[in-house]
Parts: structure tokens; C-alpha cells; sequence
DNA sequence: TCATTCGTAACAGCATGAGTTACAAACAAA
DNA sequence: TTTGTTTGTAACTCATGCTGTTACGAATGA
């Protein structure tokens, strides 16, 4: 059926702290347009997981706890989501019909090879590759390997159509 | 997250399906342990997945609408859960923050590419291979090649710590 | 005609997730 | 030491989805 928005939000919050290091939960939680407490509930999951870091008081915020390039989407996945997709137990089946009786057993080896798939999948990929992808996408790479600061591209630029463009004086305005 | 019981209670019935030829939806919710309008519900979705037939009236039921080797659980998973295994969509992120502009499109491709794996591995198993490793689990499958009938067997057998054994007097009474 | 079985609507109960408010604890800086 | 900032977390509401149940019309075989 689903998994909940959780899994998404923690790639978009390790991404933003990939690009720009320490940050509030608050200015997380408008990127993501939420609220700063749901923002600190996934973040308590992702530093239980040992993948953030985060301190109290002024300058405070959250950091990635090790680089971006290892961090796998599948431990994002383990950390906010907590293991099993599928839900091997339902109601007590009839123990005297045989397939009631052993589709439970039959069924969880297919959900820990299914469970297997999809992580396999996700080991591939890391916070970074999102990240770094987003970047060029956006053309703000080009802009960074240019030896602009992040911080100087956020004064400098805006988005228009997904891509980087200087700030005109009416956009300051 | 989680997936509803369905796939797993929809697994079971097929298999159930491809041991006992046409079962009423009220057989059904004996050995699932639950309501039949449950049955008739997941029944519903597998019939119009084309996987099932259904007949009202006196010795109505259900039966498989093609064989159980050529139903896949993949063809199972597609019928009850409808395709999408994560969200793709959330609280509208900031369009003016370069990762919130461009998470959603980014982790589209990744569910894509998950859900393919998802639905990669559950390709590989059918449900006459399911129902048949239960048999054979069972002691039953010995008892069919023996030249027995299902009927037969459930007549005069039971199953006694998993395994199928001849029914004694006292079992009868 | 009648009993049986399915299909489906409607509703209750429950679990889960998201959003919100509130407040204590940690901490940097004056 | 005091003050203001930020996090951590509890508690609550609201919405959604799933399961179980009752009810009843429609189909069908005898």
C-alpha cells in the first residue's frame, strides 16, 4: 500500500544539510513547508540511526554525522522507517487447513527477499549523488566550481524555471 | 510503512484457489480466520485484475481464471495494491529552495526504480509454486501422487504438527 | 418459487501519520 | 549569571485508511 511521507522528508533534510551544513529545524521545515516539530521528529530518527547530529541554543541546528557520500538511501530507509515493508502476521489463519496453516511461514521468506530488493536498491544510491544531482541540475555545480560559497550563491541568485540566475534589482526589492 | 494484509490474505486465497478448484468466499473466511465480506472484497479486486472468477447462486464460489502457474505475485501484488509502493508526493516543498524544487521529480525516479525491484523479485514466484511447497511441506503432495483426490485426503487425513496423518476413530467422533 | 451465494453499500472501531501548541532542558553570548 | 535561542518531547486534534460487521439486492441452480 504505502510507506509515509517520513522517508522522502529525511532524503530532502539530508540533502539541505549535505549543501549547507549546519541548519535549524526551523529553516527545514520551510523547505519542506511543515511544521519545525515534525522536522525535529524525523531528525530524532536519523540521529538515533547515528546519521545527524544536532545541539541546543543559539548557532544551534543540525549536521550530517559522516559525509554525504556514505550515507545510502537505504540507510535513510532502515532509519525512518524502521525495516519491514510487509506485514507477515494477520489473523490467526485456521490452523487445520493446510494453507492456513503455512502460508505465514511461506510468505515471510518472500517478504525477506522482497525486503532484500529493495534495499539492495537503495545501498546504490547516496545522499550526495541526490544532492550533487539537484546541483547541476539547477546549475548551481557550475556556479560552486566557480568558487562561489553556497552562501554567496543564495545573496547572489534565484531560481527561475529550475535554474540559477542573478538576482536582477527589482528582485531585490 | 507498511502494506495492508491484503496482498498476504489475497496470496492465500489463491492458493487455496489452485488446491481446491471453486470455494465459497464463506470457506475462504474460515481458513483466513475472518469475515467473508473481506473475501468477497479482496475477491473483487483479484476478479477484476482478471485473476478470478466468481458465480452466484447454489454451488457458486470462486475459481482460478487461469493456472496457478501463470499467476505471479507480482500479478497478485498488482491487483490489491495498486501499484505505488512509496509517496512520491508531499506538503508542497519551497520552489525557491533548489532541493525542494527538485526533490519530488529526483525521488520519483528512485521509487520507479525500487518498485521495479519490488515487482522483479515477486515475478519469480507463482502461486502453484507457493501452493506446492505447502503441499509438499504438508505431506499432502505425496498423498496426490499416490493417486488420492484432495476430497479424499481431507476426508480421511488431518494434520497433526504440520504434517498430514490418517485420521483415527476418536478423530472422527 | 425458493434457498444459496455473491456484490456492494454503509457504518463503527481502531491504528497511524501529520500538524499544532506548550514547555522543559541545553547552551552561547552578553 | 542572566538572557535569548534552539532543540527534545509530550499531548492533543484531525484526517485517512483498513478491518470487521450488518444489511440487502441481484444472480442462479434446483
Amino acid at each position: 500500500m504505502n510507506t509515509s511521507s517520513r522517508f522522502i522528508v529525511a532524503v530532502h533534510l539530508l540533502a539541505v544539510l549535505a549543501v549547507r551544513g549546519k541548519v535549524k529545524s526551523n529553516d527545514m521545515a520551510w523547505s519542506v513547508n511543515t511544521n519545525p516539530v515534525v522536522i525535529r521528529r524525523i531528525l530524532g530518527a536519523l540521529r538515533e540511526a547515528g546519521l545527524v547530529h544536532s545541539q541546543t541554543g543559539p548557532n544551534g541546528g543540525s549536521t550530517l554525522a559522516r559525509p554525504a557520500d556514505q550515507v545510502t538511501l537505504a540507510n535513510v530507509y532502515d532509519a525512518v522507517e524502521g525495516g519491514q515493508l510487509f506485514h507477515p502476521l494477520y489473523s490467526n489463519p485456521a490452523e487445520a487447513c493446510p494453507i492456513g496453516s503455512n502460508i505465514e511461514d511461506r510468505m515471510a521468506t518472500v517478504f525477506e527477499e522482497t525486503q532484500a530488493a529493495v534495499r539492495d536498491t537503495l545501498s546504490t544510491k547516496t545522499i550526495a549523488q541526490i544532492a550533487d544531482d539537484i546541483l547541476t541540475r539547477t546549475g548551481i555545480k557550475k556556479l560552486l566550481n566557480s568558487g562561489l560559497t553556497m552562501d554567496e550563491i543564495q545573496e547572489r541568485y534565484m531560481l527561475k524555471d529550475g535554474q540559477a540566475v542573478e538576482r536582477t534589482s527589482v528582485d531585490r526589492a
